[in-house]
DNA sequence: TAGATTGTTAATCGATTAACAATC
DNA sequence: TAGATTGTTAATCGATTAACAATC
């Protein structure tokens, strides 16, 4: 049961599992089922509780989930248990408000360093940080333990950006460049872009 | 041919083929294979002449797709190849970041109108935008032809602000706020969060 | 023509959902 | 006990990939 490999599919529920019980944490509620669960997230019930089940029985028959308990486990599965460290290039707009976003991370994760190749922003202030060269990038990197990148600068860097993250042991990129970027196999990268994002969405339309 | 429903898994890559098309056509190259697309994009060639195929037959066997016309037919598909009207709710960091990428939606779509529910946002301007208040917007969506959203508030006010812009009659909204938000079936709606994102890519560090 | 590449069918693979025995 | 709900198997559904005839 502990060498299954886990769908991506399952993964990207886990932090809207977890998003929806901290809710239920905050209002008190001690318990909740994958009914319950299934209503709020418009996600199907067998398919909550055989997601969860991958990793456990967290359950009990007859009365649910411990919602205690579920985030517990939800936070060790995604490694969320540990406070972890996170590193942006791109001091735009765009990198400017995630770093804002540091307070909606809460302990799990903190964006700890920004860098920009731009000479005219480095040393500018964003959040408590100063916006560092890329040269600097490597040592700070390994100094402070930081294990994600975050790409915000425009599609030509992304790539040499992706580049030098792996370069200096990165080891998941969220990239927000509207480019696909290549990296080796042992690292993992998301894409969030949001113009593609909209231009799906224009599908719908009738 | 015409009457499958198409996937959403289909619709999402759309617009990934039309950007690099768009790449191609800026390098003067004519014509692609699904073979070169497929490297590019680290997709299946097959996967990606079927995707192609459901809406009709727009290559040459022996030759691929000529870059032009893929271009034309993809940006129909989408609803692209008018000028999409859409309006932004929430003028803090993230929303003002999303109004600057108007020169990157080039003609396809344009942010026309902001909106912000505090009144020390309103009459402010992001972009040659001035920020507008609620009370406006359904007037102001009537008249631009506004029929798409995007919600960049709190996650508190995420649903009200989503109600409103269904009573306003948007068709598709794509939201930022990390809640998930419900609207009638006829409205479409894509999540755009940032911070599930994070955490799914944490899963897989080692 | 020979080589290349599409469009499409069939095969495979994987994910979702239904159903139900186990049990709180 | 009766009612509720899990964990899990089996059934269904859907998406991806392979293969190949058609044809440029």
């Amino acid at each position: 049961m502990k060498s299954q490999k886990i769908s991506e599919a399952v993964v990207r529920r886990l932090p809207i599992y977890l998003r929806f019980l901290n809710e239920l944490a905050m209002k008190n509620i001690m318990t909740v089922s994958s009914q319950d669960l299934g209503h709020k997230l418009d996600l199907n019930p067998a398919q909550i509780r055989k997601d969860l089940a991958y990793f456990g029985e967290f359950g009990k028959k007859g009365i649910g989930y411990d919602v205690a308990y579920l985030i517990e486990k939800i936070r060790q599965i995604l490694k969320l248990d540990r406070q972890l460290q996170v590193a942006l290039v791109g001091a735009g707009n765009l990198g400017r408000a995630l770093c804002n976003y540091n307070t909606y991370l809460r302990n799990d994760m903190k964006i700890v360093a920004v860098f920009d190749a731009m000479p005219q922003k480095t040393g500018e202030t964003i959040n408590n940080l100063t916006v560092q060269p890329m040269s600097e990038m490597k040592e700070t990197l390994a100094r402070l333990g930081v294990r994600i990148g975050i790409i915000t600068v425009p599609a030509a860097e992304a790539q040499n950006v992706a580049n030098q993250f792996v370069e200096a042991g990165i080891e998941a990129i969220l990239n927000f460049a509207p480019v696909i970027i290549k990296v080796p196999g042992e690292v993992r990268v998301h894409h969030a872009d949001f113009t593609t994002e909209l231009q799906s969405l224009a599908y719908y339309l009738d």
